[in-house]
DNA sequence: TTCTAATGTAAGCAGTGTAAACATTAATGT
DNA sequence: ACATTAATGTTTACACTGCTTACATTAGAA
C-alpha cells in the first residue's frame, strides 16, 4: 500500500537522472520517464525542478561533488608533484569515465551557474580544491598562482575533451592511430604519467 | 511563381541552420522552422539530411571550414614563434566569438565522426594545419611533434572551455574576478598574449 | 519522348516540456 | 484537538518536436 506522497521523491529523481544521464546522456533524459521510474505521475517532479535545466543543475552539481572526491589529495603532509600528476591524472579518468556527466558540468545544458547557487558553490569548491593544492608545490605569488593553475586545469580539461574526440573519431579506438591526424592523440593516452609529468614540470619551473 | 522545386534547398539550408545555431545554441533549432525559413513543408529537409544529427554534422563542417581559416598561418617563409602564438590567439577568438557552433564542433551532438566523411575530413584538415604550422618551430622527431602539439592543442581548446564558464560564473564578466573561486580564469584573459607566449616557450623549449 | 530517380508535399504517430486546475496530506497556529 | 495553510501529488491539455509513410511533381537519363 504505497501512499500519496512519495516522502523522498526530490532525491530519488536526482538520483535517478544522475545514473540516466550518465548511462545514456543526458538529452536522452525525460522528465516523464523520470517520473515513472520513481513510480509517480509525470508532472510530479515540478514540484521540486522547475525548469529541466534546474534537474540538470543538480545532476552536474552530484559531479562536482563526486569530481572534488576523486581528485582529492591529502594536504597534511607538504604536497610532492607526483602528488599533483596524480590528481591530473584521476582529474582526466574521471572525466572519461563519467563522460556524459561531465557533459553536463561543462557544457552549456546548464546555462548560467549563478542561478543554481548551490551548484555554483560545488563548481567552485572543486576548483578549489585543486587550486589550494596546487599552491603548496611552489611558493608563488597568488597571481602566479593562479596563472599557473589555470593554465593546468585547462590541459587537463581540454584533454578529456580531445581524447574524447580522438577515441570516437578513430576506427579502433587505442589500436589504430593512423585512423587520422586527430587520433594521434590517442598515442598519449598510454603514456598519460609520463605526458602529465613532464607538462607540470614545465609548468611548475617556470 | 515559385517553382515545385526550390533548386538549392541543401545549402540553403546548411547556411540557415549555422546561422540559427550560432544565434541560439543548436538545441534550439528544430527542422520545422528551419524548413519555414526556407519556404518549404516541413519535412522537405528530410530529402537532405537523413536525421537531425546528419545537419548538426553538416554545420560542424561549416565550423571546421571557417577554424582553418581563421587559424592559417602562411608557411612559405619559415614560421615563428609570435606565429604560433597569434595562431593560439586566433583558435581561442574563434571559440569564444562562435561559442555554439564551437559546441558543435567538439560537443556530442555528433556522436561519432566517421559515420560522416566530410565533416571527418574537415575536422583532420583543421588539426593538420595546426600541426604542421607549429611542426616548423622545433627540429624534433614526429612523435615528438605530435606530443608537444597535442599539449597545446589541449591547452587552447580547455582555455576555450574555461573562459567560457567562467565568463558566465562570473556575474560580471571580465571585471569581478572576486566573483567566485573559479572566475580567476578571466585574470589571463586581459593577458592572453602574455599567458601563451609563456605556456608556448614553455611547450617548444623542452 | 518515356521512364526513373530526385525532390517536393500532406497527414499523422509517438513523444516532449510545461502550464493550469484540482486532490490529498503534512505541518502549523490557536 | 481542530481548523487552516502550505507542500506535494494527479489529471488534463496545449503547443511543439523528430521522423515515418504514402503520394505528387519534375528534372534528367535512356
Amino acid at each position: 500500500m504505497k501512499s500519496y506522497h512519495h516522502g523522498n521523491l526530490k532525491q530519488e529523481l536526482i538520483d535517478c537522472a544522475c545514473k540516466l544521464c550518465e548511462r545514456d546522456g543526458y538529452t536522452k533524459l525525460s522528465i516523464r520517464t523520470l517520473a515513472k521510474e520513481s513510480g509517480v505521475s509525470q508532472t510530479a517532479p515540478y514540484r521540486h525542478f522547475e525548469t529541466k535545466e534546474a534537474l540538470y543543475a543538480s545532476v552536474a552539481q552530484e559531479g562536482f561533488n563526486k569530481l572534488s572526491k576523486a581528485i582529492h589529495v591529502n594536504v597534511d603532509k607538504k604536497v610532492t608533484k607526483k602528488q599533483i600528476v596524480d590528481m591530473a591524472i584521476k582529474y582526466i579518468e574521471f572525466g572519461l569515465k563519467n563522460a556524459n556527466t561531465y557533459d553536463l558540468m561543462f557544457g552549456t545544458a546548464v546555462g548560467n551557474f549563478a542561478e543554481y547557487p548551490e551548484l555554483l558553490e560545488s563548481a567552485n569548491s572543486s576548483y578549489e580544491n585543486f587550486r589550494s593544492s596546487f599552491s603548496q608545490l611552489a611558493n608563488d605569488s597568488d597571481e602566479v598562482i593562479a596563472f599557473k593553475c589555470i593554465t593546468l586545469w585547462s590541459m587537463v580539461h581540454g584533454l578529456v575533451g580531445i581524447l574524447r574526440k580522438a577515441q570516437v573519431v578513430a576506427d579502433e579506438p587505442m589500436v589504430n592511430p593512423e585512423a587520422g591526424p586527430m587520433s594521434s592523440a590517442i598515442l598519449i593516452a598510454g603514456n598519460l604519467e609520463d605526458h602529465l609529468d613532464k607538462v607540470i614540470s614545465g609548468i611548475v619551473e617556470n
